[in-house]
Parts: C-alpha cells; structure tokens; sequence
RNA sequence: CGGGGUGUAGCCCAGCGGUAGGGCGCCUGCUUUGGGAGCAGGAGGUCGGGAGUUCGAUUCUCCCCACCCCGACCA
C-alpha cells in the first residue's frame, strides 16, 4: 500500500477526548473514527487487523470442530420473550418496530436463533455433539460506551455454542474451546489470563474469562503469585487469617461519640478493624436484605447476589435505610426483626466483636453469632484482596487490572429447556441439549492488544495482528535513485509475498514519516535515502529497537524475511 | 440514570453585545528533505439546534441535542 494513496491520515495532535491509549492512538493513527457514542467506522488498516485476528480465530475454531454460521442481527423480539431476555437485557437491547408494527429487536447474542436451529436440525444424540460459531456484528445499547472499541455498541464479536448430549460431552467442547482460545491469543502474539469468573444469572457451573493485563481495564484479576489460581474479582475466593478465639464476653454498650466509620471506630477503641463488624444495607429486588461483615472486609456484590439468588442488587439509599430502623453509623443486625439478615462467614471466624447498637453514638462490644443475632443466610459474600491468602495453596494474592476479551459459559440446558430443543437418546429418552457459549470480541481485542501495546512514540503492534509487515520510508523520493531503488524494493517485497506500507509521500518531511511510522507501529521500518544508498545499503529497525541496523541492497528481502520470522516465533 | 465537562474551518484551540481569528492540515507556485521545514499567494465557517432579551446575539438568558470523563450499569 502506498501511504500516499491511504484515505486514513494521521492526527498531529492527541484527540483531547480520547483518554486511554487505544483509543487516543487508533484515533490519532488514522486506524478508527467515531460516528456515534459507541459507533466506529474501521478504515483500511484497523480492518487488516480485525480479519487477520478473524482468520487465527476461523483456524481454530475449525481445528476445534467448529462450523461457520451466519445469523441475522435483526431478530423478532418474540424469540427473546419466549427465553424472558428481552426483559433480563432491558434497556441494554435496541429495539425497533417494522413498517406493521411488529417489534425487532438488533441481536446482543445469538442463543435464541441458534438453538433454534439447532432445534430444527438436531433430533437424535447421533446428531450430537456440535459447535457451531459466527464472527459477525453484534449491538448492545450500553448506559457508557467507553474507551474507543473497549466498550461499543456496535460490535464485530465471534460467539461459537457448543451442543452436547450429556455433561462429560459439554465438559469436552469447554475443555477444547479453553484449549482454541489459549491457541487464539498466543498466535494473536497477547499473553492472556484465563480466569475463574462468575458465570452469571443464566451461567451454569463453570465460566472462565480470557483477559489482557492493562491498567486501564474494567475487571479486576486476582491472581496468586505461587500457584496457578486466577479469578476475576467478582468470583475469587481467598483465605482470611483465623482470629485468636477469646473468652466469651457479655453484650454490653459502649458510648462512642461521633463516630461513624470502621476505621475511626477501630481507632476509638484501639481494636483491629477486624474485630469490628462492618453493616451493608442492601435492596434485593425490591426487598431489603441487610449484611453483616468483618470489618477489615468488603462486601462483593455478585457474591451476594448469587447467594441471594437475586437479578438486581443494589445500595440502599439513606431513606430506605432509616425507614427499616437503620442508624447510619450504628447499624448493627443485633435487635433487627422483620429484615432478612446475610451474615459472612468471616463474622463466624472470631466472637466479641465491636457492633453497631442501632443508636446514635453508640456501639456494642462483645457481640457474638449466633448467641447475639441471627443470620436467614450465612455465605462468603467477602471481596477477595491482595494480600489475603490464596485458596488453592495459601501464598499471597495479588491483583491484576485487564480487559475482557473472551468468556466461555457452561450454559446447561436453560435455552434448550425454553425453546424446546430436545433430542432422543439411545433409549429413546427425550432430553433438552445442554449447551455452552464460547465468546470472543474481536474489535474489544484489538483495541486491548494497542492497549497492551504501546510506547509514548505510538502503537507497538504484534506482528501476527498489524496491518502490514513493513513500513519502508523513502527519504527525498524526488532523488532518482532513491525513486527508483524504493519502487523496486516496494515491488520485489510485495512480490515476495510481504505486506508493505510504502511511504512515497513527496512532500513529506523526514521527521514527519519517521513519526508517523512510530504512530502506526508496524514491526519493521525500512529506510531508503541518499545517505544509505551512497553505500549501497537500507536501513532496516525494528519498532522496539532503540538502534537501526543497515542492510546491502541486495540482502534486504532475505533481511526482511529473517526478522519477520524471528517475530514470529 | 446521577455528578462534572466540552461543542467556533478537516484537526487542536483562542475570542467577543457591532456580523469571526491563530496554529496545523488543504490548494497553487518556488525552495527544501534523517525526527512534525521556509517564502509568497489562496480556498474553507448556517460559531451544535431552537426560543427569548436587544437596534443588533457566536457572545447574555432559557430549553433542547450531541460528545467526553467519573459513578451506577455491563446475561
């Protein structure tokens, strides 16, 4: 490609809006540009490297027994109210009427259509087991688009589901579609965590997300630095120290003036913020649930929500929380009737502790469950930190920031069940197909890779994933010879089968093609100018070297074709 | 949905109750070519939209819209 002819053009200045990497930088590169909140256009280069990520993950999918499908985004929203989604996404689903005045709906997933078809097709466990996928636009209408193609609404996404006839047979798709993403994201050159996560309201027994470590990214990993346990936050379990178990004390209150918080309460009474228990008001659907924790802890709200058995969680508000009998500072479970209690397990791992006495500026001490309150449900609702004690093997745990760019899902039989996707067995027993879902966003993971992957001069594209191998920059191209040695080089690497973007920009300065190839960071850059031919070579670097190295004219192409393979073991 | 911010040329921004400016980019010509060059000439704007105040509104007031950031949200 001749950067002279490239519709995109690089931005001198950093768009001001743009505040993460990715997003500053596939603006300024000229790679994406902005039509609506959460609406891209890809212009030529980010869409070579959204099909080249499209075809490692097409390899795969097929090397794993997947077929290829396509299914219509535009969908009659009937289907979704035979599964309840169209009320579970809510507002997070476009709608539209058709000229009758029949609803649609713009696809967010494709469960509901592809096991329908499968439904059509499937009848017999000898039809069994299937993967069918599809890489294709999908639309959630999302309260914050954010960060360039980190969170769109509009969206290029591979969703592969897996059709099985029993348990083992899901756990063997899971187990290779696990295997094929791993497989996906080396080849793609991104080291990827694959961790435990919450499976969600619809989720069977096991989930895993597939994420890239960046600062900027929405979902917390926890990770332990000895063993191989990685969880998102949501879902990471964690070992807390056992307390010394005193001797019994009686409930007795204790004045403590102005005192509001855990921490200003453990300084008053010069405890640990661990023997203090912590109260967490919450609304359920719709119902108040209160929630009593260690202090040194915090609450993890899809813990909760799971033990809850609840759709929507949240914080009630100051209102609702005195209307129940709450005293914001003093909120204790001990004297509360009427209100469903949830008690951590951390509160049944230690006795006496400091508790709120449900009055202004007191608390009470020597608080113990159950003698001195009861619990409906006593679960680990507790966020998992760093520092606390990993599960698996009791080392220190850390924590990680990354972006989610691939969940797998057990789903079981939910979608079977509702649409009536049955099969026969050898028996004859009609039984629902058990199903699981496999989701990669593509364009999510290019921005996530130039996220991951970049320097204050620009972009640092993984080979296997930038839009061309080579930026070859001719210096002076008005120079005859440096026309001419620059158009063959340009020939005879195409020729060779090695994707060139050529800058022959005539009137562009040095510094300004020297930056622009920084900007769009393709691997390697070859220089052609006066000063190097006058010797007969080309200067060739890669786009982390600090050094450039010089080639002879004649060894360039197999130069080329070394370094090129050197990036891409 | 709450809080904050921004809308002026393709991009980044300044400005002001009297009908709009700079830098970059773009076009023409000349000069120039190793890290965002120089000279000369030129094109390009319903100042986000509507209403109001005013002799006059890009500027003041009100309403709306769009976009960005934080939070809520994210099967």
């Amino acid at each position: 490609m001749r950067f002279s002819r490239m519709v995109s053009k690089t931005l001198r200045d950093d768009p001001p809006d743009a505040e993460t990497a990715s997003h500053r930088l596939m603006l300024r590169a000229g790679l994406i540009h902005q039509v609506a909140a959460g609406v891209y256009s890809y212009l030529p280069m980010a869409l070579r490297s959204l099909r080249k990520i499209e075809s490692i993950i097409r390899e795969e999918m097929d090397a794993a027994g997947g077929q290829e499908l396509m299914m219509p985004a535009l969908q009659p929203q009937e289907l979704w109210d035979q599964t309840g989604r169209k009320k579970a996404f809510g507002d997070n689903m476009f709608a539209l009427n058709d000229r009758h005045g029949r609803n649609l709906v713009l696809a967010p997933t494709h469960e509901e259509v592809v096991t329908n078809l499968v439904k059509a097709n499937v009848q017999s466990y000898r039809d069994l087991p299937q993967i069918l996928y599809q890489i294709q636009t999908k639309f959630r209408d999302e309260a914050r688009p954010r960060a360039g193609l980190v969170r769109v609404r509009e969206f290029d996404m591979k969703d592969a589901y897996s059709f099985n006839a029993d348990e083992d047979s899901l756990d063997e798709s899971y187990q290779a579609m696990a295997e094929a993403y791993q497989n996906i994201f080396r080849r793609c050159g991104l080291p990827v965590l694959m961790a435990e996560a919450d499976s969600g309201a619809i989720g069977g027994k096991d989930s895993h997300e597939f994420l890239l470590a960046t600062d900027t990214g929405e979902d917390t990993v926890i990770t332990c630095e000895s063993c191989s346990y990685t969880a998102n936050a949501e879902k990471a379990a964690s070992t807390i120290p056992k307390l010394l178990s005193e001797q019994e004390q009686c409930l007795e209150e204790v004045a403590t003036p102005g005192i509001k918080t855990i921490a200003a309460l453990a300084k008053f009474l010069t405890v640990h913020e661990s023997k203090t228990l912590k109260a967490v008001f919450y609304i359920a659907d719709g119902e108040p649930v209160f929630v009593t924790i260690r202090g040194d802890l915090e609450v993890n709200e899809t813990k909760l929500k799971n033990a809850l058995h609840a759709t929507d969680l949240r914080m009630a508000d100051g209102e609702e929380a005195r209307s129940a009998g709450l005293v914001a500072g003093s909120a204790s479970p001990i004297g509360l009737n009427d209100i469903k209690i949830v008690v951590d397990l951390s509160v049944t791992n230690g006795n006496n502790f400091i508790a709120g006495a449900n009055k202004p500026d007191v608390h009470y001490k020597g608080a113990n469950y159950p003698r001195d309150f009861e619990a409906d449900t006593v679960a680990d609702i507790s966020l998992a930190q760093p520092g606390q004690l990993c599960p698996l093997c009791g080392q220190t745990l850390e924590s990680t920031k990354g972006i989610e760019v691939g969940h797998i899902f057990k789903l079981g039989t939910f979608f079977s069940e509702s649409l009536g996707a049955d099969f026969l067995d050898a028996e004859g027993q009609q039984h629902p197909v058990m199903m699981g879902c496999y989701g990669i966003g593509v364009g999510r993971l290019l921005a996530a890779a130039v996220e991951q992957n970049n320097d204050e001069n620009g972009i640092v594209f993984p080979a296997p994933i930038a839009p061309y191998q080579i930026h070859m920059i001719a210096l002076n191209i008005n120079n005859n010879e440096v026309f001419e040695v620059a158009e063959k080089l340009y020939r005879d690497l195409e020729l060779a089968g090695i994707e060139v973007l050529f800058d022959d920009r005539e009137d562009a300065a040095a510094g300004v093609k020297f930056n622009d190839a920084d900007l769009i960071g393709l691997p390697v850059r070859l220089v052609v100018s006066p000063r190097n031919l006058k010797d007969g070579k080309v200067e060739i670097k890669g786009r982390t070297d600090s050094e450039s190295g010089s080639v002879a004219l004649d060894d360039v192409l197999v130069s080329v074709q070394e370094v090129l393979a050197s990036l891409a073991k």
